[in-house]
DNA sequence: GAAGTCACG
DNA sequence: ACGTACGTGACTTCA
């Protein structure tokens, strides 16, 4: 840390010089340290996150209130980008002094803060507190008019020390194991390109998209009229490959190669590189104000996209283990909850009945929608009842049902009018969402978090479409979003107030993971569970099932 | 840095 | 006739 900056007036700040020592950094700090941990004086900040963690290094807990304009702009409109700079532009019309400027652009020749000018420092950094301040009353009234202010309070707020608290934890990873993994996936990867290289009689590189499109279509010639991209490349995507790769061995080795490429380079290498040396341990970074519905998002590490929906992905999972032998994981997911949310605000009886019931939501749809009886549903009929479940969320065509499915367009366009009568107060919900939008311009939540759809009357009939199916996703995505931040912060809340052992570990959109402490399992069971399934009260029950293992795979 | 691809919910 | 399912982040190639 180089220095802090504080302002509590408009056009007014002050700059703390700190010490490269990190001891006699402590000491200068310690005068502040009443103001930081103060539970009453309210701490304003752009992405408080960052400096709660920086404090953190510094024995700082920084307590009391907090704002975050980083986050308050993320309510005011969550399709904007919010960078602090840009912010001031927009809303106060002032053009802060650019980083660039400061320590010029990133590479090798950039300078650090600590090599500028102490008067640079301080023109720079208390411009940013300045700005930031002025930002905040800004934002407190615009949220107080979209009515967005105690979703703010109650739970983007708090969400930012739990947050901060999973990030700091990180979670164990099997280092050894991911070495083993990637020394068999080379062994199977270098045998897959063999074979495709030998098929195609010559060598190229395989990870060439473009390479391997003049291959697949101009040498080996394996379509007429092969799909092309929007920049007239050969399309070489994996759809376009799958409808080929049953006539054609090389295509299906190709994917092959692809998925284990994939997983070596994404995963099993890349994972290891990222393990804090402090700690022994990974630690993601949430993002809390990138996706527009309102869902989390994970970066250095991605952890909210570790494979398991194939059998070799799922060696992945086997390497994210508990902390110690004391420990075991405990993976804690919401049951369908984007189609409860759906069946609740719509009220749709048939689908509200099935939910009470506590019914396999896909085997009613197609007993409902195929007319059997529900022990009579065959597997692909089930299947074609889920792609629709899950396509009815977004807003799928005949066009989109029938290349997920083996069925046709006229088929698809049947199933979906069948669906739709089986449930058709889903069919006057969605309608009610696009009507509300058109009027009112906006969408919102069950806790009330608004998405803007500013192409929703427009006369160019794709970009309506699309504001449509945001209008019909953004309240059910986002809805489950605020769930289970809900959820977040109550278990925190225990988990520190009765200072349990176990930790929250991971959040993935309907699923949250720990390290739980063997002594804890049963009590950490019900208790996560109830916090999860109490966290917002809908017109059916919300289900959360409950996994423990020696390794996150064997948690699901 | 854009484009293409693919991992997840 | 046209375009065609929502939300992300990471890796590789290539201009």
């Amino acid at each position: 840390m180089v220095g802090i900056a504080f302002s509590w007036e408009k056009g007014k700040g002050y700059y703390l010089v700190l010490p490269e020592d990190y001891q006699q950094t402590l000491a200068v700090l310690q005068p502040f340290i009443a103001f930081f941990e103060h539970p009453e004086i309210e701490k304003v900040g752009h992405n408080l996150k960052y400096d709660l963690k920086v404090l953190r290094n510094y024995t700082i807990e920084v307590k009391g209130p907090l704002f975050d304009t980083m986050i308050a702009h993320y309510l005011v409109n969550p399709d904007m980008r919010h960078n602090m700079d840009v912010l001031a532009e927009t809303y106060l019309n002032y053009s802060p002094q650019s980083i660039t400027e400061l320590i010029g652009k990133k590479g090798k020749d950039q300078r650090t803060m600590r090599e500028v000018a102490e008067s640079d420092q301080t023109e720079y950094a208390v411009e940013d507190a300045d700005i930031t301040f002025q930002l905040s009353s800004y934002f407190q009234k615009e949220m107080e008019s979209a009515d967005t202010l105690s979703l703010y309070q109650q739970v983007e707020l708090p969400l930012v020390s739990v947050l901060t608290a999973m990030e700091c934890e990180g979670i164990r990873l099997d280092v050894s194991f991911l070495k083993s993994l990637s020394k068999t996936l080379t062994e199977d990867i270098n045998q897959l390109e063999k074979s495709i290289f030998t098929a195609a009689e010559e060598t190229f590189n395989l990870a060439s998209p473009k390479q391997l499109g003049l291959i697949l279509f101009e040498k080996l010639k394996l379509i007429e009229k092969p799909k092309k991209t929007k920049t007239g490349q050969y399309s070489t995507a994996e759809d376009v490959l799958s409808y080929l790769a049953k006539d054609h061995p090389i295509v299906s080795d190709i994917l092959d190669w692809r998925s284990l490429q994939k997983l070596q380079s994404t995963y099993v290498d890349a994972l290891p590189k990222e393990i804090n040396p402090k700690t022994g341990r990974v630690h993601t970074i949430y993002n809390q104000a990138v996706a527009a519905t309102g869902r989390l998002s994970s970066n250095n590490p991605n952890l909210q996209n570790i494979p398991i929906r194939t059998v070799r992905g799922q060696q992945v999972r086997k390497a994210f283990i508990p902390r110690d032998e004391n420990h075991l994981l405990m993976a804690a997911d919401y049951s369908q909850i984007e189609l409860r949310i759906i069946a609740a605000l719509s009220q749709d009886e048939g689908m509200v009945t099935a939910f009470q019931n506590n019914e396999d939501i896909h085997k009613a749809t197609a007993a409902k929608v195929f007319n059997v009886p529900l022990e009579e549903v065959t597997r692909e009929q089930r299947s074609n009842a889920k792609t629709v479940n899950f396509g009815i969320v977004y807003g799928v065509s005949a066009f989109g049902l029938s290349q997920q499915t083996d069925l046709n367009r006229t088929e698809a366009k049947a199933l979906i009018e069948t669906y739709y009568a089986t449930y058709p107060k889903l069919r006057a919900y969605i309608q009610d969402q696009i009507d509300f939008a058109r009027d009112h311009g906006y969408v919102s939540t069950v806790l009330g978090r608004r998405r803007y759809l500013k192409d929703i009357n427009s006369q160019n009939a794709v970009v309506r479409g699309a504001d449509e199916r945001n209008g019909v996703n953004a309240p059910i995505q986002g809805s489950a979003a605020d769930i289970i931040k809900l959820a977040m912060i109550a278990i925190q809340e225990k988990l520190t107030g009765e200072q349990w052992r176990s930790k929250m570990l991971l959040q993935v959109h309907d699923e949250l993971v720990f390290d739980a402490h063997k002594e804890e399992l049963d009590a950490l069971k019900i208790m996560v569970k109830s916090e999860m399934e109490n966290a917002f009260s809908l017109a059916v029950p919300l289900v959360v099932d409950i996994g423990v293992g020696k390794n996150w795979l064997e948690a699901h």
